[in-house]
DNA sequence: TCTAAAATAGGAACACGTTCCAGTTCACCG
DNA sequence: CGGTGAACTGGAACGTGTTCCTATTTTAGA
């Protein structure tokens, strides 16, 4: 549980390594956007990436790892695209909303891949915490970017918080969604209220 | 998966019934408390409660309603406790913050059963959403009695919403904690600061 | 009290996550 | 080039959630 882990981070590998380590995250997407959690199944995975069981689990040492690890590079790409064309809105708290309604609005247009990703998020326990610590941190900067878009010097600790606390309201909405108790349009009002209760410029 | 649930939601059912309910609720709790999610295992949970395997699944359809209603159950106590022993605090925030640390505070001394309630509330599906919804509700009202404890006439939608926020940090904090991501001085903290940030007397 | 229906017991069987192993291939070093 | 160890393949095997089936017991109604 402590070396072995030649690629537990995002220690490089070679060229075929990388190769395989993509494939099978792509096989994972797509069978998670087809049927949600309980489509990515193991064997499947392997199946698709082309890849035996036991490299699948060399690579990733449990679904939940292989799916947060999915949900990661995802964030990665949302946060990327937040930077590359920033939303607009004359004040923090309008910026922050719209920058979280575009992000929602795309996971909402592949709701299968969503409910795969956001449980395995959910259900993650401890031996995930580096990989769910990840994306916490994505999202707080997502968070902060549109709070203060200019290149930025300082955030204050109550910064941060703000950001947090918009980040916790935004998962259990997501959550909320994906078991089928809030519709899209309540999800988002919900996380507009909070948004302007924390944000009150 | 329409009729056939005599006993879903809080259906009567004979005395014997209750008593088969009661001991399966309270093997699960043991088992949970004792170790955790991967230790409430069906069989072991139906042959501490001398039920067979297939009455165990009559009564819940599967491990997450099981461990869902005992949060429910858990829950139910907590309120009724909070009622009859209300908190102290000159201010809403600082009432709820105290209720919240209460509840908190209760919780993490059994963290083993804490980590099986809330790991299967965050995995639920779409299947669990009666439960998730009911335990939902006596979050917000805990929240909301300890904002206005004298016997309150209305609340308005912001109260409502404001009492949402808190609970979805108040669950984020609880995921953090229980992941190991967190401490409980941590989270302590996170639920203070978002209580007092939308809270604001 | 007798009988039909419902509930329960007991346990086999299946699915999928996970582990493990024997054999093969690949990359690097001398 | 040959050798050596790591990585990979293919698949068996195991554990636990879930389903299913038959025999037995309990319950409710006539």
């Amino acid at each position: 549980m402590s070396s072995a882990n030649s690629l537990a981070v995002d220690d490089l590998g070679s060229a075929a390594q990388r190769d395989r380590r993509k494939r099978i995250l792509d096989a994972t997407i797509a069978l998670a956007s087809q049927g949600g959690f309980d489509a990515v199944q193991m064997r499947a995975v392997a199946e698709q990436a082309d890849v035996a069981l036991g490299t699948l689990y060399r690579y990733f040492p449990s679904k939940i790892h292989l799916l947060v690890s999915a949900l990661q590079r995802e964030f990665e790409r949302t946060e990327v695209a937040l930077r590359d064309k920033p939303v607009d809105g004359d004040t923090a708290a309008d910026r922050v909303i719209n920058a979280l309604k575009r992000t929602t609005r795309g996971m909402q247009s592949d709701p299968q891949l969503t409910e795969a990703l956001t449980r395995a998020f959910m259900f993650a326990d401890a031996s995930v915490a580096a990989e769910i610590h990840q994306v916490g941190m994505l999202l707080t900067a997502m968070v902060t970017r549109a709070m203060y878009p200019e290149g930025h010097e300082e955030l204050t600790d109550e910064d941060v918080s703000i950001a947090q606390v918009i980040g916790d309201v935004w998962l259990s909405a997501l959550v909320g969604w994906v078991t089928g108790r809030t519709s899209a349009a309540e999800t988002g009002q919900r996380i507009e209220v909070a948004v302007r209760l924390v944000l009150r410029d």
